[in-house]
DNA sequence: GCGTATTACCTTTTT
DNA sequence: GGTAATACGC
């Protein structure tokens, strides 16, 4: 007999979902491991399990549910809460609403260490530091080392993060990761010991966490037996989505906290691990089973709800190519004539024009411009496509790449909400002070110095004399803070406080400060939404609003709009239509990318999610010029593209291979003639490829 | 010591 | 089309 809100699962993810959860109730029974293949139904199936554990009583506040985004933590809540209201009614909605400890690893991790932050010798009160502001502070230590002024030149702030972070997310040693991951900086590892040791030490006199430690510091507190009981004790059962894309920190943090692997479930796909630059390990998942005794039960999902065959089959042919498979094909009922296309274009100004006319042929027969996305590999590749898609009107949104956070004018403004959040923040004040006319490095160096050792690093700061050349600016640049520091104005008034003090020097600093006002009045509306400041930093930090759009203001909920999205961002989502850009080798692989196998075959997996995310049509283009980059306008300096190596000539038979603009016979213009002649050459040259 | 101009070099993916 | 180091005038 099966229970109403399970007769739409098939056998396999029945089984996964009734795991360990008998007629006496929901109990915290060994580990399972669920190996789910692309869109073989894995979110809902975990969401259904996450609803079985309610339903059987499991108490919601006590279930842990990890997942690799916010966005994707949220979408789980949802259904969870759609499938209990199947079995219990609207009262539903109060057990579900329980479900507190939804989120990402990092967001998780953060909550954790602020509970227990007097256990640890922590100041709860600490900030967060986004990737950038943490390569800021790298580089005022680099600064401060005389490493800038080496012979050779030393590793930028950026590069040396990256090895600190991955040093860190592997647990390895950072000889092992020069040699591994960095080896033309190996000859720096003396420097870059010390570079760490003090960068370390100065996050913790400024009370600031970066990423890597909100993870680090929590592995760090469940080493000790007694918290990780207490902590591990807090839930009955932790879920954990997106598994393949764990490191080795985050599964140490798990084994602390479950060492038995009671009450543990981890949902992943071996085929679809693409961060691996985040130090994700394919290990983590492979190993999982075995590393508890007795060893984690196995549930396969391969049967996919999601493409049509012909999509599969090409997705299949170019995994199984892969050097190392541990997932069986995935299979599919859905049946169709259509096999993907595999679209030549003469460069990526065709590529763009393709598209859109693609795009708008869709439109015609009914698709929405929701049902539609179009992928890529780096987030600059859809430069021509927004610019064509601008000129046609045609709204998008964007996923990936640069970050409205990450604009020169909303750093700034938040820099002061976070300075006066807690003023040993050197990176906040530096980049703060540094706006007043008159004040450069040295001056806003020395003033942090100052104050930094003082209980009340506000107050010291009006008792201090003002820097010569700053005049009437630094008392309106004093007075902004102090009367932050007393939050007289409340939230969300003290952001007005805060941009009405900028505005003046966003005028004077940058040309365009009218558009650059617009997305300071819509950080404000952001900031409205949240409770109080702390949690607006916190979260803002930890969950960047993700999508940017060249529209003016953000689009309507209930507007149409086309989706860009790097591949990254893209895991997990499906689309009716979806066209992958630039398929051509230097882009899918990128050439930053191909210096050893594994990177290769990372790049090869990133194909592959590209592919499975489309449900009836997918195409994919190859652009056969490239313009470099680094040249005036009209420079036509450009590269000869071959198609990417994951889709040699024996997968060709997957696919329909076309050339556009396909010939008109009635066009005469010269430009149109030599179109054509390029693509029958294509053709050609594509027949023995 | 600040601010601006000029040079050289690099250019991925994200919590 | 961006950053990072350096040169030079104020």
């Amino acid at each position: 007999m099966t229970a109403a809100h399970l007769e739409t699962l098939n056998d396999r993810q029945k089984s996964a979902v009734v795991h360990g959860i008998g007629p006496e109730g929901a109990k915290a029974e060994g580990p399972l491991l669920i190996i789910a293949g692309a869109g073989s139904g894995k979110t809902n199936t975990l969401a259904h399990r996450v609803a079985h554990l309610i339903v059987n009583g499991a108490d919601p506040r006590r279930i842990l549910l990890m997942t690799f985004s916010r966005r994707a933590a949220n979408e789980m809540a949802r259904r969870v809460e759609r499938i209990c209201r199947k079995v219990l009614g609207t009262n539903a909605g109060v057990l579900t609403d329980a479900l507190t400890w939804a989120g990402t690893f990092h967001g998780i991790g953060a909550r954790i260490l602020r509970d227990y932050a007097y256990e640890i010798g922590l100041d709860p009160g600490f900030t967060i530091h986004d990737r950038e502001d943490s390569a800021d502070l790298m580089n005022l230590i680099r600064h401060d080392l005389g490493l800038s002024k080496t012979e050779s030149r030393f590793p930028t702030k950026g590069t040396c993060l990256a090895i600190y972070s991955r040093a860190v997310n592997s647990e390895t040693p950072l000889a092992e990761v020069l040699r591994s991951a960095y080896p033309w900086c190996a000859t720096w590892e003396k420097e870059l010991r010390d570079l760490f040791a003090a960068y370390v030490e100065a996050k913790q006199a400024q009370n600031v966490l970066d990423y890597d430690d909100l993870l680090l510091y929590w592995a760090q507190t469940v080493s000790d037996p007694d918290l990780a009981a207490d902590i591990g004790g807090r839930f009955d059962h932790m879920l954990v989505d997106e598994y393949q894309d764990t490191n080795r920190l985050q599964s140490s943090i798990l084994k602390a906290m479950k060492p038995d692997g009671r009450g543990l479930t981890v949902v992943g796909d071996d085929a679809q691990s693409i961060y691996s630059f985040r130090a994700a390990t394919i290990r983590n998942i492979l190993d999982f089973p075995a590393s508890f005794d007795p060893p984690a039960d196995i549930v396969t999902l391969d049967r996919n709800y999601r493409s049509t065959q012909p999509i599969l089959a090409a997705a299949n042919g170019v995994i199984d190519l892969a050097r190392e498979r541990f997932t069986k094909n995935l299979w599919t009922e859905r049946q169709s004539e259509d096999r993907p296309r595999l679209v030549t274009v003469r460069d990526e100004a065709e590529q763009a024009n393709y598209i859109v006319e693609q795009i708008l042929e869709n439109r015609e027969r009914g698709q929405t411009l929701k049902d539609q996305a179009v992928l890529f590999r780096a987030s600059h590749h859809s430069g021509p496509l927004e610019i064509e898609l601008t000129r046609r009107n045609i709204p998008f949104v964007k996923f990936g790449g640069l970050k409205f956070l990450d604009a020169a004018h909303v750093k700034d403004l938040l820099a002061a909400l976070r300075f006066a959040q807690n003023p040993r923040d050197k990176v906040a004040g530096f980049r703060l002070m540094q706006l007043l006319p008159g004040v450069g490095p040295q001056t806003a160096s020395k003033i942090l110095d100052a104050i930094a050792t003082d209980p009340q690093p506000l107050a010291a700061l009006a008792e201090i004399p003002p820097p010569p050349r700053t005049g009437e600016d630094w008392g309106r640049f004093v007075d902004m803070l102090n009367s932050l520091g007393k939050g007289e104005a409340g939230w969300p008034g003290e952001i007005e406080i805060a941009r009405l003090w900028y505005e003046p020097h966003l005028e004077r600093l940058h040309e365009d400060g009218d558009t650059r006002k617009a997305d300071l009045l819509q950080l404000g509306q952001i900031a409205s939404g949240y409770p109080s400041r702390d949690r607006f930093l916190t979260d803002l930090t930890l969950d960047p609003p993700d999508a940017t759009s060249d529209q003016a203001g953000v689009p309507l909920l209930d507007e149409d709009y086309l989706i860009l999205s790097t591949i990254h961002s893209a895991k997990g989502q499906e689309w009716t239509s979806v066209f992958v850009l630039n398929c051509v080798d230097g882009c899918i692989p990128s050439d930053l990318a191909v210096g050893t196998t594994a990177e290769i075959e990372e790049e090869r997996r990133l194909l592959y999610v590209a592919m499975t995310r489309a449900k009836d049509s997918l195409h994919l283009t190859i652009p056969q010029r490239f313009f470099t980059h680094g040249q005036n306008a009209q420079g036509d300096r450009h590269v000869y593209a071959a198609r990417t190596r994951f889709i040699p000539a024996t997968l060709l038979q997957f696919f329909e291979s076309s050339a556009w603009p396909q010939a008109q016979p009635s066009s005469g213009a010269t430009r149109d003639a030599r179109q054509i002649r390029l693509d029958v050459g294509a053709r050609m040259r594509g027949m023995w490829k």
